[in-house]
DNA sequence: GTTTGATTTGTACATATGTACAAATATAAT
DNA sequence: ATTATATTTGTACATATGTACAAATCAAAC
């Protein structure tokens, strides 16, 4: 038995210090440039130590997920339902974004919640292409995606599903971003506002999205046969 | 002498497979993840040619840059000032933005514009860490970044200048992430959207973005003396 | 203390990698 | 044709990589 899990673990210590150093070494230069070995020093363990946990180093990798990816969805989906609840449909919008965004952030220095370092990770991992991995976060993430995109869709029932999607994508893309470099934001801002304070990119990221959110739709793309109507059969389906 | 420009060169067809072999790779895999023998084979060349014309292989990844960055920042400077000619406020705000964007996605099949093949690659780039590589995206990109927030800036006096730097931020982000995971928008959008549509990705990046950076500054950062009389001017605008 | 099983260590192996370089070949000028 | 130069080929080397595995070490159960 390789796992004794809830009783007694000798010494949880390696496997755990392993499972930390890869998450910082991947979410900083991305997984084909970490060696297992690279791993191992910054763990103060030895390279076969790592085999021996996680067999090859793409299981690493998927146990870092795995570890994250429940707490940050359940964290996420408490955030949203309480959003659902606002009042004010204004409000509620706003509420619903910041739901999605706080959890990508929120440092959680130690374990659940997700968290900037894990949520760099993705932003990396969906950039080094790797299709394998990234059908790993589409699995994982694309519930929680629909959940919010119906629920934004609810507060804007006259904005169209699709569009929404567009707007939530530019969301995600514009954290993964501010995540990856946020020095950039400082120095083009010429040290004015600083990309790695979490809470003003919060804010700004919250705050831009609720206003492209709300933007009129475009016009242009249904064929617009007579009033629209069939356009497209299946759009979602307002609730 | 190993370039002889102009006139007469015997052969500009193994260099230049290589150098496109060597784009297409990059932006599809990352740089760490394509090897020396993999650009070759791709090129139908030899291990060492590749050696022979560009020495190293971030040797071939700098003169990839190279050769995109000065073409890329010269349309869009044509672009941005046509853009400040515009007289209507608004429709110049749309046409500042969308001179960002435009240059970013025209898949100039072969060379100059930039396209998406390049920007992909600086995606990917900013994403894979490698602080040698940020540093010549800073260098190479920073100049135009600023001019394209000056002139957003003038258009829209009264939102400061930090915030519009966060929302151009995003539009750059949501950019990239497009160009990377266009897939992830077809499959939210059940089919409804195509993410690879760069006309539709375009259009939708340019609305959103204007829409976002007409939205009210924050009021939180300064110290806010008095009513922040400037409240919310413009808010999106509904036409 | 002895036994049992989990972990850690050390090392080895097969392969992949970036790069170097000499020889072969092609191309143009004379 | 001969020469000079540019390119291509083939191959080699040193190193890095993921992984395997036997031996050593450790922590508890008996």
């Amino acid at each position: 038995m390789i796992k004794l899990d809830g009783k007694k673990m000798r010494k949880p210590n390696m496997r755990e210090a392993i499972l930390a150093a890869a998450e910082e070494l991947f979410s900083t230069n991305g997984f084909n440039a970490v060696s297992v070995r690279d791993i191992a020093q910054a763990a103060g363990a030895n390279p076969g130590s790592v085999t021996y946990h996680f067999k090859t180093k793409d299981g690493l990798l998927l146990e870092i997920y795995q570890r994250h990816c429940v707490p940050m969805n359940l964290r996420r989906s408490e955030l949203l339902e309480a959003a659902k609840r606002v009042r004010d449909l204004k409000d509620r919008l706003e509420a619903i974004v910041r739901a999605y965004v706080l959890p990508a952030f929120s440092s959680g220095s130690d374990l659940a919640g997700g968290g900037a370092r894990f949520t760099r990770l993705r932003a990396i991992m969906s950039a080094e292409g790797n299709d394998v991995t990234r059908r790993i976060i589409a699995q994982t993430f694309d519930d929680t995606s629909h959940a919010f995109i119906d629920a934004i869709h609810e507060s804007l029932p006259h904005v169209p599903r699709t569009e929404i999607v567009w707007r939530s994508h530019f969301l995600l893309g514009a954290l993964y971003y501010t995540l990856v470099t946020p020095e950039r934001v400082s120095r083009l801002s010429r040290g004015e506002a600083d990309g790695a304070d979490a809470g003003e990119a919060i804010e700004q990221l919250v705050q831009s999205t609720v206003a492209s959110l709300q933007a009129p739709p475009l016009e242009r793309p249904a064929p617009a046969r007579r009033r629209s109507a069939a356009g497209a059969p299946a759009n979602a389906g307002p609730a």
